[in-house]
DNA sequence: GTCTATAAACGGATAGAC
DNA sequence: GTCTATCCGTTTATAGAC
């Protein structure tokens, strides 16, 4: 089905049309027509291909997603049979965190920055195609995590284990595909800005500090 | 103008109403019907009150955040002129930083959650409102508030403090209006979720810990 | 599978009575 | 200031020709 070369069919047109759009605008702010209207392709096509709009949104969640419904902790599975019961480095599970969350990717038919894009969204602005399937397949693998985490970090309760790990999760979300209001990125025109890989290096020595933060609060030094 | 009791008047009940739902479904998928169905009055008093949908959401960000268009930074001033050029402690800066981002609430009119709610969403979901005033009031503060940091934390590249700062604005946004895909909150019954002290007690120390981390790069650990 | 034409509903906005 | 009725463009979705 899938042509080698030359411009692929509508239907891939489509989805590559509604996954750049529906990242840009959001969902309910992109229509139908302007879709098939980047894509080059009359309207119907999509209620032919994808049944309707929503159809189309969980299709490009679909295939951004790929088919692997199996283990998204397989790389945790081994990091704990090579550890054998001993605590794993927070470094060390801050990585795997973010590889099991975020490279997930098929680099056949989506590219790893839209997918992150797609992820990102997710955590901030319900649709059809996110809230439907992100829970049941990513809440296990969170809650493998989280006994990690708690084993390498005993002295937190659960409760700043979660916190944090949901700290992290928002800087991840946020750094993919936040809007940078305050146009910090290009004010200071910001080295690796744009660039996944890049921001992954200056996130994760924050990150990990955050982890190994001691538990309860500064004293507050602000007055009004 | 505002009654002292009983029901508010049509406006502010389109206010009240506008605020919820944008906040909820955004922008884009909040129709101007389910604003004034909700809100109990024909559809036509937005166009009267507002002039357009634009207008309204345009108030709803001017009325949370009020009439100040003066100094966002004066307590900054005030730490600053106590410092005596001496750097400042990295938890009271994040403190002041929380505070001038978030705590401008204007308690008369509208509660300090849906206040931050409203901040979360203008950072990841650019609409009428947002973007038209947030950068140039708010740029100027995070510039000052750069340069502190700087003073602070001389170990770091210009470009650290800056994604660190980045990096703390997200997990505020995502804190306060981010929705919880993974279910995190609920899965866990965590303590302080919805009440935003809570959550920045436990956001302060990760964060701070977070700009204290040490520059470079950790060696990374995941093969595949 | 692809396209044109059209249906049916919904969106924001307005006119004008009260 | 508040409400009813309406205009008009756009939206999703479908019917049917090719």
């Amino acid at each position: 089905m899938p042509r080698i070369d030359s411009t692929p069919d509508a239907k891939t047109r489509i989805l590559d049309a509604a996954e750049r759009l529906f990242m840009e605008n959001g969902y309910a702010a992109t229509s139908i027509r302007m879709i098939t209207g980047a894509a080059g392709v009359p309207v119907a096509l999509v209620n032919y291909h994808f049944g309707s709009k929503q159809g189309l949104m969980e299709a490009v969640y679909e295939r951004a997603l790929g088919s692997r419904g199996g283990s998204r902790v397989s790389y945790l599975d081994k990091l704990e049979l090579d550890a054998a019961g001993k605590p794993i480095a927070v470094d060390v599970l801050v990585d795997a965190f973010l590889s099991s969350a975020l490279r997930l990717t098929r680099k056949d038919t989506i590219s790893g920055e839209v997918f992150k894009q797609l992820i990102g969204r997710a955590f901030y602005e319900p649709g059809p195609g996110t809230e439907a399937f992100f829970p049941a397949e990513y809440r296990e693998a969170v809650d493998r995590y989280r006994q990690a985490f708690m084993r390498t970090l005993p002295h937190l309760s659960q409760d700043d284990v979660v916190w944090r790990m949901y700290f992290f999760v928002g800087i991840v979300a946020y750094a993919m595909a936040g809007k940078d209001v305050m146009r910090m990125t290009e004010t200071y025109s910001l080295a690796d800005a744009g660039n996944p890989e890049g921001i992954m290096a200056r996130l994760r020595p924050f990150v990990v500090a955050g982890f190994l933060a001691p538990e309860g609060t500064l004293p507050t030094a602000v007055g009004t």
